[in-house]
RNA sequence: GUGGGAGUAGCUCAGCUGGUAGAGCGUCGGACUGUGGCUCCGAAUGUCGUGGGUUCAAAUCCCAUCUCCCACCCCA
């Protein structure tokens, strides 16, 4: 709609001028804007090729779903339940949330479109937007996006949760992303956990008043959290606790030790991080989580793990399960951190046309270049011809089609190349084929500037 | 939810201890009606984040509020 539109749509008051409103994104939302949305879909494009060269499909989900579902699966306890969801309740009163996370909804459309007929395991990418009330900072928004993968249902086999590292390892390094650094540890199952934790909770007790009060409250709500305090001088305290390594059931150690040598079998480095835990209640045995460089205090660009309990909870039969969910918004900042963005989009082709013979001419030229994949602007009004010249210097473009009465009279087109100013007479036939191999000649699309 | 910093043109910012708003860049137009990048000239855009208070007078001082940035909490 055009803005006269507009006002006249909403014009029941016509005060234009006092009346005008500020409309500005919600708190923690944000516009992407071009060129950096050329970056966005660089990045999603390739998750698409790394992750379909490892057999995951593609699975599109409800941004909303019933609350239970995430009280459910992520932990009624949970902050993220408990104070961060956006809910609302639904006109037939049921309890609607804004999706906070896409594991729970990959599972409940697992179980839900009866996937455990399919091939076992099934493999899974969804790429799109989460929602938390949290306060904004660095790398961290009301809304969010998430490049999302889950291997469902199958064995636990080791080698499934590292080639799936593998796969976000390579995925990242197609990118070009900078400071990688990948974390792994065992957290262990609903048998040993509980044990290891009880037994982490009766260390903190006993140092009880020399930790800060954040980590006081965390000893009865979440003990392991403890183990990730940022606080200087709680290091020493937290390395002489209990690591859960030396817990572990037999069953998980020997998942872990598999996990491992996988990942050496594969060339993955990894750093082992005894006090890498996992936040949602649902994690079990092998975690990971990856940072990359230049985010801040929000360095985490990846995070996932084991979660065989998850369909259980979901009412669905034993199955297990592993996924990662990569923080789209971090992993851009940190490739524009490093000068990774691509350069703005410009145009193939300018035509600067003059006259209104040669305007029948231009949009023809324009319609052909354009079905033959090239960057087209057709100016909409005559311009003097100096102007148009500047016109395809500032978006830049790469070539200038001159169309006026004298290309028209004799069908010898002129085609000039901006940045050298040299100039070509050619025929309309031969126009597209000359542009077309001069592009694939230059091709410089792929690469980052 | 807690703490710190910041909001002046589309962008980056100036505006001294209160006297009623500026620059650069960008945009648009012209010099320049078949040859651009340079240069020069001109124009548009601000209720100085918003609301209240103090004052003869507030962008400037005070209070509140909103938003942004950074950190904590939480979490990927």
């Amino acid at each position: 709609m055009s803005e006269a539109a507009a006002k006249k749509g909403f014009g029941e008051k016509p005060q234009p001028k006092e009346e005008r409103r500020k409309f500005q994104a919600i708190k923690g939302t944000r516009d992407l804007l071009p060129p950096e949305t050329a970056l966005w879909h660089r990045v999603e494009q390739i998750a698409q090729e790394v992750f379909a060269s490892y057999g995951f499909g593609e699975i599109r989900l409800p941004i909303f779903e019933t609350t239970d579902l995430f009280a459910r699966s992520i932990g009624l306890e949970t902050d993220v339940v408990s104070k961060e969801m956006y809910s609302f309740e639904d006109r037939d009163e049921t309890s609607i949330s804004l999706r906070p996370e896409a594991t729970a909804s990959v599972s409940r459309a697992y179980l839900e479109n009866g996937m455990q007929q399919l091939p076992q395991p099934v493999k899974l990418y969804t790429i799109g937007p989460m929602f938390r009330r949290e306060r904004p900072q660095k790398g961290r928004y009301r809304q969010f996006y998430q490049i999302d993968a889950e291997v469902l249902g199958g064995s636990d086999a080791p080698a499934i949760d590292a080639e799936l590292i593998e796969m976000v390892m390579k995925f990242f390094e197609r990118l070009g992303l900078e400071g990688v650094q990948l974390d792994i540890n065992c957290i262990g199952d609903k048998k040993c956990r509980p044990i290891y934790v009880e037994r982490l909770r009766a260390e903190l007790r006993k140092v009880k008043d020399r930790l800060g009060p954040d980590s006081q409250r965390r000893i009865e709500t979440n003990p392991l959290r403890v183990l990730d305090s940022k606080l200087e001088n709680e290091q020493k305290l937290i390395e002489g606790m209990p690591h859960i390594a030396e817990h572990l059931c037999e069953e998980c150690a020997e998942n872990y030790r598999g996990v491992k040598k996988e990942l050496e079998l594969r060339g993955v480095k990894y750093r082992e991080n005894w006090r890498l835990v996992r936040g949602l209640d649902y994690y079990s045995r092998a975690t990971f989580e990856i940072t990359a460089k230049g985010l801040g205090s929000q360095n985490a660009v990846c995070g996932g793990g084991r979660y065989d309990g998850l369909m259980e909870l979901l009412g669905g039969p034993p199955t297990r399960a592993t996924g990662f969910a990569i923080g789209e918004d971090r992993l851009i900042l940190s490739l524009q951190e490093a000068g990774k963005a691509p350069a703005p989009q410009g145009r193939d082709v300018y035509i600067a046309w003059m006259g209104e013979k040669a305007y029948a001419t231009a949009i023809r030229a324009a319609e052909n270049l354009r079905a033959a994949g090239l960057r087209i602007e057709l100016p909409p009004a005559e311009q003097k011809f100096g102007k148009a010249l500047g016109q395809a210097d500032k978006l830049r473009a790469r070539y200038a089609l001159i169309l006026g009465d004298n290309e028209v009279a004799s069908g010898q087109w002129t085609l000039k190349t901006l940045a050298t100013g040299e100039q070509i007479k050619l025929a309309e036939s031969h126009l597209v084929d000359f542009l077309k191999g001069e592009k694939a000649k230059a091709d410089p699309s792929h690469r980052s500037g």
